[in-house]
DNA sequence: CCAAAAGTGTTCCGTCTACACCCATGG
DNA sequence: CCATGGGTGTAGACGGAACACTTTTGG
């Protein structure tokens, strides 16, 4: 407590995102091949260093923007590495975020220009440095808070059917549902609204498109989805 | 993911300590005045800076060590803070750690050396910067694992009675819990040990002791206190 | 007409909650 | 002998889990 910045050193600080995505009944995450030294050409985590000028949510949500073209992605911190040689090269403290985002927004075209792909999580490489560990407790908050927050609609487009719903569902959890079990529930949630809308894209029948409502949701009112 | 460290700019990483102590029924946490500036005689968390040499995690591990003198202290990391301006002279990126020990353990006398104090929860004044936000950070974060995760045996002797353990998660949670469901529960939890000793120091019936059994608990068996 | 996905209720079981009295003992 | 904290059981409410069939319609 009586110490002064002078005697001790700086480190760099970048953030790397678990930016996640919901595809034919998967949930993926962007990685890419680093294409700088140290690890050069090995998969890895998107990320970047956080400025001078920014705090580092910032510099999480500008890299995000950078990556996705999207602004106001859903993003949680998820942790921080701070092992010594996590990086080969310097001395570099990450915090890892989660984003959720809903491919459909995603344009396809920037996929090529940042060099990134979608990757099934269960089909997950080996990445650079900590980046493994980065995604596992990212998955393992997503397990944690499903149940108290509404995450989902995050990966789905506005709107979305149950069956939709329930697949994302399934994929965080890793766990199948049972359908009159999950619509059971979902109707007792006040923030998860029927519309007049139809979606025949996926079924000849028609399913009931639903959406979430913002407002209805507040922070206090705990989830039970 | 084409940039170089150069390009980048360094900052300080420190960590800061929300450490709770349990006694006469109330959780505490250790602050003190601050000795340096900026902030010089506000009240705060202690903490310190991460070295160039050792990982953020041992920088905490250390941080308490000076402090307390115990080794092996419970210890999680809770959240980084990195606003711009979060600290008025430099530019300090922090990573909030949150301990729990056992009030006995920790030897009187250095609490006037490092000039810190137990301050209760409930009476917790104004902090510097941001330490408000990371003690209510922490407190979030042990309410949502104390019913998956055996906290509150950290701050207990290493034998206890069943009313010390449900004062220690009542005030935890900050809301009274029923004594007979309570022990009901407690009965149900294999890795929480009668043990033949009897208390005679809190009640003239006397009380029988418990233990934490640690290598019964296992990370994969989720606990249900 | 049939394949494919949507939609719908009931029963059972285990868990949580509420609740009040006797016990042992030191002073 | 009494104040103090220790210790015990039961009944009702509630929520989660298991489980199968009918509906609609595009091709």
């Amino acid at each position: 407590m009586t110490t002064f910045y002078s005697e001790h050193s700086k480190a760099y600080v970048s953030v790397d995102c678990i930016i996640f995505g919901f595809d034919e009944g998967h949930l993926r995450i962007l990685i890419g091949k680093r294409q700088m030294d140290p690890g050069r050409g090995e998969w890895s985590l998107y990320g970047g260093f956080v400025n001078h000028n920014e705090s580092v949510d910032e510099a999480a949500s500008r890299v995000l923007y950078e990556l996705t073209g999207i602004k106001n992605i859903y993003m949680k911190q998820v942790h921080t590495f701070g092992a010594v040689d996590r990086d080969p090269g310097e001395r570099v403290i990450s915090v890892a975020y989660c984003a959720l985002i809903n491919v459909k927004d995603y344009d396809q075209s920037l996929l090529e220009e940042h060099e990134v792909q979608w990757v099934d999580l269960e089909k997950l490489p080996k990445l650079y440095s900590d980046h493994n560990k980065m995604v596992n407790k990212a998955i393992t908050m997503l397990r944690r808070r499903i149940n108290t927050e509404p995450l989902s609609f995050n990966l789905l487009p506005e709107l979305f059917t149950l069956t939709q719903l329930q697949h994302v569902n399934e994929a965080i959890l890793g766990e199948e549902i049972d359908k009159r079990n999950f619509r059971k529930k979902i109707k007792t949630i006040d923030f998860i609204e029927k519309t007049d809308l139809i979606d025949k894209e996926t079924s000849k029948r028609g399913a009931a498109l639903y959406r979430f409502n913002k407002t209805m949701y507040r922070e206090e009112s705990v989830s039970k989805l």
